[in-house]
Formats: C-alpha cells, structure tokens, sequence
DNA sequence: CTGATACAGACTGTATACAGGTCGCGGCGC
DNA sequence: GCGCCGCGACCTGTATACAGTCTGTATCAG
C-alpha cells in the first residue's frame, strides 16, 4: 500500500519524498507526536534514507513537523489557539502585502488580471446552487491572494508569506470548504468578495492603510470558519492537516 | 586555515557545520551569487559531505543561501529594497508580538523584568561616553525585544519572527552599531528608549492597538540606520552579513 | 577567425554501511 | 509485589562509494 500519487520519474527522489511525507502528514495517517521513523518511511515512500532525512528536514523548517530532542522527527500537534494566531498572523503579512502594493504601484495588467478574478468569483458566488461550485471557489480565491502577492513585489515578503501558509490550515482558502454545510456560506462568500473588491480598489487608489486594514480583516474571516469547524467537528474533515488539530472536549 | 571558533567535541558535526558555514557566509568569506561547494566546504569545515549538506539546506531555509536551479546552492545577495522590507516585516511581526501581548496580557514578572532593562539601558543612554556601552545596548536592547516576544507567548510567532531575524541585517539591533560614529547616535538611542517605555505601557494597559504601532515605527530606526550606512559605506562593516547586500553606487 | 561539438573534470543526488546512543522490556533482587 | 538494573533491538548521525548530469574548455571544421 505504497503512496500512489507521486510516481513520476521526473521529480527527484528528495521532492518525491517531501511531497509523499507531506501528504501523509495532512491526511493524518501518521499521528500528532509520534515519531516519523526514518526506516519506516523507507519502507512506506520507496525511496532511501537520505532523501527522507532531506524530507524530514525540510517539513520541520514548514513546520509540520518538530525536532524531538534526542534525535528524529515528530509529527507536530496545534491546539486551537496556535491555529487561531497563524491565521492572525498569515492576515497580517497579507496585510502588508497589501500595503506594499498601494504604496509602490501595481502594475495595470495585474489590477486588470485582479479584476478578471474577482468577476469570475462574482459568477461563482451569485449563483445560488453553491455548493457544487466550491471547489472553483478556493481556486479562484487562491489566484486573487497569489496575484495580490505578486503585486506587493516583495520576494522576502512571498518567502515569509510562504511559510506562513505552509501551516496548511492557516492558508487562504483551506477553511472555505467547512462552511459548505454552514447556511452562512452564501453570507460570508458575499462578505469576502466585497472585501476583495475593496482592498483592489485600495491598492489603485494608493490607500497602503486601508489596504492593509481591509486584508487583515479579510483574514479573519477564517476565525469564524474555524470557529464553525470546531464546533461542528464533522465538518473538520474537509480541512487538510485537520488531523494535527487537537481537538476540542465534545460538546 | 580552518574555522577555530566550532571545535567543540560536544557539537554534533551537523550543527558544528552550520554554524561555521553561517559563519563563513555572514563575515563575507564567500563571495554572493557564488557557488558553495560541497567538497570545498568538507575540506575547509572538517566534516564530511553529509552534515555539509544538512547545513546547506537549512541556511537556505534560513534565506541565506538560495537554491541553484541546475542543483546546490549560492550565497544569496540582497538589494537595498530586500533589506528594507525585511526590516519593514520584521517590525509589522514584532509589532503583533506587542498586541497579543497586550490583547491577552502579560504576566507580572516578565513586565518587571522588562521593566528593569528598560532601566538598564536608561543607564547607558544617559552617559555620555556612550561608544564604549554601545555593546552593552546592544545587549540589552536584545534582551528586551526577546521578552517582548516571551509576552506574546506564540510558538507560531516566535517561529515567524526568528524566521525574520535569520537575515542578519533586519534583526533589531543589527544595525544600532553603523551609527557608532555618527552624530545623531544619542538622539536615536534616546527616541528609540521612549519607544521602549511607551510600547510596555501600552502593554501594561492592555492597549494593543497602540503597542504594535509604537513596535511597527520602531523598527523603522533600523530604516534610519540602513540610510546612514549606505551612504557611509565605511560604516557599514559594523553590520554582519553587510557583504551580503549590494553596494550602493559611490557617491 | 568563429562557431559548434566532443570530451574531461567536477559536482550533486542517491544509496548504503557503520558506529554510537536511546528506549523499552524482561528478569532479578529486595 | 515492587523497583531497579541490564540487555537487546531500534534508530539516528555520520561517512563514503557510485552514478548521472552539468559546465567549461579545447579542438576541429567551415
């Protein structure tokens, strides 16, 4: 029972590895605080020990995984709080993405590329048989926050911003899907879109401030849905890397 | 020639060659944009290729080497815009350091203690001779920003600040040297003070908002600072790691 | 004289062997 | 019955051998 997506040939065996070890992080076959052993994951991704050492190395930097201080890699476990403050934290780099955005201009053919999304998530949100169209959704929504990145033109800003959304449950789009079941779907999609649509008009009209503002506040959208899943724990299944959450006492 | 300072026995070879190899790249020994490799390290750091490897990787993870697409790593060279957004981030994280540690309050003794430093340094600011204690700020001033982090008592965001410091030029009192000989040091360190003592009561106070401000513009000195040493190039060899950032046109 | 091609050197990616340490389990003594 | 000690399996850290690839140079053809 071999990790069966990754199997090209192309990839190097490292990234091969990384990739399978971080899907089976997220899919929470490997439980939080246990340890990762090197063998074991030999055995599970096909590939040697130094490219699974390389994996473990590089998903510790990510953060999904921690050193255990004798030696070796644990799958690392978030309670409800850490997960409340890399969102918080994911906002305010966002924030600030924003902000660099107005500040030093984007250019025209992104505010139209921009523009062009938002319409397309118009389309989305307006019909009323939503849930079909989740999926194209957070896709849609990944490309508005990608683009709003590449507007900020800060590589040191995309690294920071990177890693922020390596927490998988901490990235723009992971708690969308959680609200599927939620009757508020329909309320917070339309909620979000506006603030889409006022943090582009922000960055053309050079208001950094207001920007930032709106992004942060955009971001905290994902409070609520987070907020949703733990009380619905059902709904918890459609977050990827839900499984590393410590759950919450049932109520 | 090897590296003299790492020779403890006690070290495993890994974390003995990373801390050499950021030795190496911070005091400008490898040229930026040029290649590291391996073998030359083994020979110049005295382990074999695989803790050499470990440690290349994580000083990519650190952002102070970067990957070569055809495979290895190069030093990474740094624009005076990279060390200006750099200094920007670092300060908007410290900044949300002093809201949640502000939002969530801090605990009597980690106020005290700061407290107390903040006292400390009032001792080396108000004397004169100031260019002996600089040292000694430098210090303190650490001191302080570390327990500004221990009251926003975030994993995540310790792990994101420490992320930020890892350039070492955009840490909090990486540049307070290059003003050594510059005029305006003790009105800087006397603004920069106030700062101090504004941010923590703005803590005490439970004021969040006003915190991360007051943190955000305090970094902005660093900003003050990176100026004066660009245009004082000779300054600049204060600072580690300046051999990473591209040299400013000579006036 | 210029451009392309082939070859050589070097370098990285990968696999694996070896040594030292750690953790857990079982047996023995109290 | 309980606690301590010792042994053994496992696991990581390290070193090194091997293969494929890339780069740079030198030579040859046009």
């Amino acid at each position: 029972m071999s990790v069966d997506k990754v199997s090209d040939r192309s990839l190097s065996q490292t990234v091969k590895a990384q990739l399978a070890l971080r899907e089976l992080v997220l899919r929470g076959e490997l439980n939080p605080g246990e340890r990762v052993s090197e063998l074991q994951m030999v055995e599970r991704l096909g590939v040697s020990r130094t490219p699974v050492r390389m994996a473990l190395v590089r998903l510790e930097e990510e953060g999904l995984l921690e050193a255990i201080p004798s030696g070796g890699f644990a799958v690392k476990a978030f309670s409800e709080k850490e997960v409340y403050e890399a969102i918080e934290i994911r906002g305010t780099l966002e924030g600030v993405a924003a902000r660099f955005a107005a500040e030093h201009g984007a250019s025209r053919t992104d505010l139209r590329n921009a523009a062009d999304i938002l319409d397309a998530i118009d389309d989305v949100v307006r019909q009323e048989r939503i849930e079909i169209d989740l999926l194209q959704y957070v896709e849609l929504n990944a490309q508005f926050h990608r683009i709003l990145l590449a507007m900020a033109d800060s590589p040191t800003l995309a690294r920071q911003l990177e890693r922020a959304n390596a927490l998988p449950f901490a990235s723009p789009s992971a708690l969308v899907p959680v609200q599927s079941r939620s009757p508020e779907l329909h309320h917070i999609l339309t909620v979000a879109q506006d603030q889409h649509r006022c943090v582009l008009s922000a960055i053309e009209r050079r208001e950094g401030s207001r920007a930032e503002a709106i992004m942060r506040e955009h971001a905290r959208i994902a409070h609520r849905n987070l907020e949703w899943a733990l009380t619905n724990q059902r709904d918890m299944d459609l977050v990827p890397g839900s499984a590393l959450i410590k759950r919450r006492i049932r109520a």
